[in-house]
DNA sequence: TAGGCGTCGATTGTCGACACTTTCAGCTTG
DNA sequence: CAAGCTGAAAGTGTCGACAATCGACGCCTA
């Protein structure tokens, strides 16, 4: 036999991995939208959908319920999360937790490629935002903040962060448009990054709970206005 | 319409959940270190073990690799995840994170009952350091961080401090022995649970910073003791 | 007419089977 | 004697099938 697999390893095309490919589609499907919050997802239909057996799909969504993004009900199947106000709460006080100790690490290590990236990526949300591009808009922020986070250099953390995100992103990505005005998510940004150049730690947590507190704050007001009445029960008045 | 069924509907009787029940013994096995790290987690033989078929097994596997409890290396099964001084260090940020606000957060909310839990639990502690009981030490130690971060009334924190802790415990049930002198453990709770009372948060802070330090430093010990050699690859001179 | 009960279709939980890989022991070879 | 090759055994990835269960519809009963 040959000398050992080449070291070439390039293009290691299908992966037999059925379960992971299914978790992404059924990940993108949710955080996009197409499969609202409270929607069921039917396993024999998704496999008839993907052409495969139900097997993958139903590890596929035990990956995503330990995610968050999927609720088990015994006996009745998968549903897609859904978020309250409190929900969102509990994940923006993940985000300040995580995000404290993320920025301060990041100032740390600040590197010249690092400070560059998220200049750039500053740049690139002003930019969608006098387009008033509200969808990438939403993802360029979510890469600002993921960029910080890859910084801190914990990828535990980092994995931590794409989970709050995508959590995040059930309620967000039904919307698309988060701030009323675009160009206010620039503006939130700046004095963050300005501290993390500074190399405050004091100041970077300041400016990174105001930022994350104005956030919070909107994605609450989203998610109250898409849950019109929060009655508990219907109830006729006789 | 009447009052609805009569609120007599209590007893809720064991979902037939093999899923559940395979990821909780698993989790055992490992945290109680049957299963060592590195160890193969094979399917079949799992399957067999428990009179099941592999479908389950399999399911409860992906929970448990996406909790960090298990690896799953494809076309090779699942493996018990094995920990790195770096991982210890990892998790110990994020313990960081999530146990400084949950603390102050905790002192926010103290209530009487909460802090009675707090100080039975640390005597608890102080007890069974008197007996030299290493193992339920451990667990008691456990039990007072989980209480102070059950008491933050954040059910995502919660959620993530315990797999959190299940992580570390794949290194720490491996001994069971974790402090020279087990009444140290009690010492370094201590001034967290009185600064927690005092309601100071800068203080609070401090202090968990300080005891997770020490625990931190502790475990990176032990890991490291675990790894005899760092070597990277076994190579021969030639 | 409103509410309760039984039946039917649809879906889940679990199983056994099959093809393909990986692993490993034994044999061959330089 | 070490290293490489060969074949079989074991294990994984995936599939289709079957029983149990859930939800809905329609019928029966006060």
């Amino acid at each position: 036999m040959r000398a050992m697999s080449p070291p070439v390893g390039l293009p290691v095309l299908a992966e037999s991995d059925l379960v992971r490919q299914v978790a992404r589609r059924l990940t993108d499907a949710i955080v996009q939208g197409q499969l609202a919050p409270g929607a069921k997802v039917a396993e024999a239909a998704v496999a008839r959908e993907l052409g495969i057996s139900r097997a993958p799909v139903r590890e596929a969504a035990r990956l995503l319920e330990s995610q968050g993004l999927l609720k088990a009900s015994p006996r009745r199947g998968f549903f897609v999360r859904e978020l309250s106000a409190q929900d969102v709460d509990e994940l923006y006080d993940l985000r300040l937790c995580v995000e404290r100790h993320a920025a301060v690490e990041a100032a740390r290590r600040l590197t010249p490629a690092l400070r560059a990236a998220l200049r750039r990526q500053l740049d690139l949300m002003r930019e969608l935002a006098r387009r008033d591009d509200p969808a990438t808009i939403v993802e360029a922020d979510y890469q600002f903040h993921r960029l910080i986070c890859e910084a801190a250099g914990n990828a535990r953390m980092l994995r931590l962060f794409d989970g709050l995100a995508s959590e995040l992103r059930i309620v967000i990505g039904l919307i698309g448009r988060l701030y009323d005005d675009p160009r206010e998510i620039a503006r939130t940004h700046e004095p963050v990054l300005a501290a993390i150049e500074a190399g405050h730690p004091e100041r970077i947590v300041a400016h990174v709970d105001h930022h994350l507190g104005v956030a919070r704050r909107e994605v609450v007001r989203l998610v109250r206005s898409l849950t019109p009445t929060p009655r508990e029960t219907r109830r006729q008045i006789p």
